[in-house]
DNA sequence: TTTTTGGATTAGCTTAAACTAAACTTTCAT
DNA sequence: ATGAAAGTTTAGTTTAAGCTAATCCAAAAA
């Protein structure tokens, strides 16, 4: 059924619905024609002109000015496509030893052409993870997926201690310097020093003391120790 | 260098390379624009137009109405495909226990997405293999490949024996068919009886008495054994 | 040598996805 | 309430790759 729709859409088709569904995730509503066109590097026109083709295959709402919302079948798509670039992605990592800043560019190509078969095998060689390396969630085969609910690293007050649980910015550039820092996904980190202004937030990692840009760590998502 | 080549190129344009490179390995000698068409499933315009364009960029040495040769660039890019596809389908046989029978389109699709480097991760895995599961060679990563010597099956006189080297025919159909058979690579196999104009030929394999087809027949590549 | 014929190429069109430039809505501010 | 700014869509073009129909060449047959 979302097979059959999504036999009919180019991998471009699959890249938009990706595209707007994490939009809608993050930015809360309707998804602008021009966020969109930004996310995924390309021209509002060319946004607005799939919009028309996604709405007339019923994968999207789409109301010129108005912005686009995921129908049910494309939100399904959306989250396949989703799942199998993410399951590539923890793929590469475990078995195949790809370093962890380098995986996102290589899924993105790999997620258009994998098989359900092959997803499910490299599923089962995986043990159906959850997560993939960067701490994001794969969705469940049958589109199941948790809403976290951490808190980005950039709103945390200083003298507390919490847990990495996501990275959530995918540029090789950012994600290699937090590798070097030692923040990546489980690791326990205290926020040491956070003045508003500074630009920059003070951590201590694995006992060696860090400082952070404010920019890459909106994009770190960590949970609060308990008391 | 071939690198920088490759990425003026489209997928489309891999495809024809290898098409190239396998009917002029086959069929010796220059190839021609119908058959290059027809073994892609496409028009022979389009065949025409797209050796006019592979021309340009100096991958084939094109004499209009007298077919299309392979430059040494893209003799270098075909060879890099084939290698791709070929890791693949290993890689997807041997660790992820997909069938035999169903690897090739699978690989069809990943040959164009895989970057040099998972390539080598995938080789190292394998412990660099020299042949994929239909028997074919796997190029090496300068571009050395075999020769074959082997004979068709369909070539070989009653009453001897002989063993699996390679199948060439890539169908799923026909994969299926003679893996039920027994008939794979390294496989021991006796012609029992062949006679022209049966459009049979019988074998016994794993002890068990078999009737294949001709048309099968020609592309099971078989090593004649020693007296 | 001419004719036939089959294979190859050109001409012209289609679809997908992008782009720029121009025109149009919305919305916000005066 | 209206005009300007911001954002969106339409118009028209480009590139890649395919197609059909029509023309053209070359090799074999007469």
């Amino acid at each position: 059924m979302a097979k059959n729709l999504r036999s009919e859409l180019t991998s471009a088709g699959e890249d938009y619905l990706k595209a707007i569904y994490k939009l809608h995730d993050e930015g809360n509503g309707g998804v602008s024609t021009q966020s969109l066109a930004a996310s995924l590097s390309v021209s509002s026109p060319s946004a607005s002109a799939m919009m028309k083709k996604l709405a007339g295959l019923k994968l999207v709402e789409y109301s010129p000015y108005h912005g686009v919302t995921l129908t049910t079948s494309g939100e399904k798509i959306a989250l396949e496509t989703i799942r199998h670039h993410r399951l590539v992605e923890t793929y590469l990592v475990e078995i195949l030893g790809v370093d962890w800043d380098k995986v996102h560019d290589e899924a993105d190509r790999w997620e258009h052409v994998l098989s359900e078969e092959v997803e499910a095998k490299m599923a089962a060689a995986l043990g159906h993870p959850t997560r993939d390396p960067h701490g994001a969630p794969i969705p469940s085969l049958n589109g199941e997926i948790p809403r976290d609910n951490w808190t980005a690293l950039s709103n945390v007050a200083a003298k507390t201690r919490c847990v990495v649980r996501r990275i959530s910015d995918e540029r090789g550039e950012t994600l290699r310097h937090l590798r070097e820092l030692g923040i990546v996904p489980n690791v326990e980190i205290e926020v040491t020093r956070a003045v508003e202004n500074e630009g920059v937030i003070h951590l201590r990692v694995n006992n060696r003391k860090r400082v952070l840009g404010m920019v890459p760590a909106q994009s770190v998502f960590v949970e609060i120790h308990e008391k």
